[in-house]
DNA sequence: ACAAAAGTGTTACATGTACACCCATGT
DNA sequence: ACATGGGTGTACATGTAACACTTTTGT
């Protein structure tokens, strides 16, 4: 294969979308990556992305790639932009320059489905930090930021209720903030904390019963889109567990 | 003029670089803003930037940008990038990808020179929020978006030290938020907590004689990088003045 | 002595942390 | 009755807000 170094000197970048879709499952940070499907990489995990079409947004390509690699409906889906990442020998077969966005998927969302999907799967985040080098292109070094990201803004934004499905149980929302910060919180001052900061979430009216114990109230995200006063990761509450 | 709709429809994004960069000068917000000297927005305050070049990182380019269009030497300043705008509109001459940068000067910085900086000139932001339309682009909605960034991370990073000369006094880097901010801080209780946080200012020993009144320790910025906690402009303290 | 700016002490209040205890349900 | 998970009360530590007061300088 001779893809690489046969493009003039000063050719015009190329520019592609990257997506680090986030969800919480079984208790554990996981993100959708790709098998690759062609050279280079071939065969190796990776982020799901592509080239923009056309007059496209870089948001619009992200929302495209979303459904086309993964199947997730991106319309549902909380979706920001993170980062451009743009070292010239990042991609081997020329200047690419790949904008990062951040994807949040509820717990529920299926292993995926459609029609460049086949090689998607969840991965769990521990599993990419361990072996960075694994992945293809920089896609290690996007993953943490993107994860960092998503980390920093479940302190002072209301993001956690995206990954949780459309109606939760404050239990179920400490365990989004419990597994992404990879510590512990005080159950009973999380309650509280959450339900007097106005707008973050309100109560349906239903309660969801457990297999045993008390039912819990089930509440949706509510209007607010930052919270003050924040919930700081720096306290001195959980261990690491 | 009929730079207008020349270009095939599906050309490929050309990458631009745009830069926001700030200080502050007689107790005011001030960025630098250039007059177009050619079209499209020919003569209309605009941000400084410029294409990428040849197989150049985005960073690289604002550091050249920065010294290009302003003289500034880009390896002292902060700089940092913010976000990448890609309506297909947002350029008349065709899609046109602008990944814009902050930059942060010290006060001292002065008005400008350089080769292709004739027409730089620091501007107070209120100018820009006051008539947005007069800027060439969307550079009125990049502006607003880095300076929300720059006030942002005022709260939980040591950035205001990068609007401060080498040495400074607490009420200088007090000045800095305020300014940024647009509120009053009270002195006595900021400048108990900039020094009780480790790592944010250390003493160089000397100090600074004003001219009437007690001497006030200089500093230097520290090697903390984040606070916490953290200074929350959404506290009640002082007014808006 | 006085003005001006830097810096300390003190008090009231808000928020965070830890944990004992009570509530609602299934078995 | 008991186990299980949801939820309240409360004491203490920490941080913020407001402001009286002291310190250090120049005139």
């Amino acid at each position: 294969m001779s893809t690489t170094g046969t493009r003039p000197p000063h050719a015009a970048p190329r520019v592609a979308v990257d997506l680090v879709i986030l969800t919480v499952r079984e208790s554990r940070l996981q993100l959708l990556l790709i098998e690759r499907g062609k050279q280079p990489y071939l065969g190796r995990p990776a982020l799901p992305g592509g080239f923009l079409r056309g007059h496209e947004k870089l948001d619009d390509a992200a929302r495209r790639e979303l459904h086309e690699e993964t199947g997730l409906n991106g319309s549902r889906l909380h979706l920001e932009q993170v980062h451009a990442y743009s070292r010239p020998d990042r991609d081997p077969r020329g200047h690419v320059i790949s904008v990062a966005y951040l994807a949040i998927a509820p717990s529920l969302s299926e292993p995926v489905a459609g029609s460049d999907a086949r090689r998607a799967r969840w991965t769990p985040l521990e599993q990419v930090t361990s072996a960075p080098d694994a992945l293809a292109f920089d896609h290690a070094q996007i993953i943490a930021d993107a994860v960092e990201r998503a980390r920093s803004k479940l302190e002072y934004t209301t993001l956690a209720t995206a990954f949780c499905a459309d109606e939760f149980t404050i239990s179920e929302l400490r365990q989004v903030y419990e597994v992404v910060w990879g510590r512990s919180l005080d159950e009973r001052n999380f309650s509280r904390k959450i339900r007097r900061t106005e707008g973050f979430v309100v109560p349906t009216g239903a309660k969801r019963r457990p297999e045993t114990g008390r039912p819990a109230t089930l509440y949706r995200g509510g209007p607010a889109k930052t919270l003050y006063p924040p919930v700081l990761r720096a306290g001195i509450d959980g261990d690491l567990r």
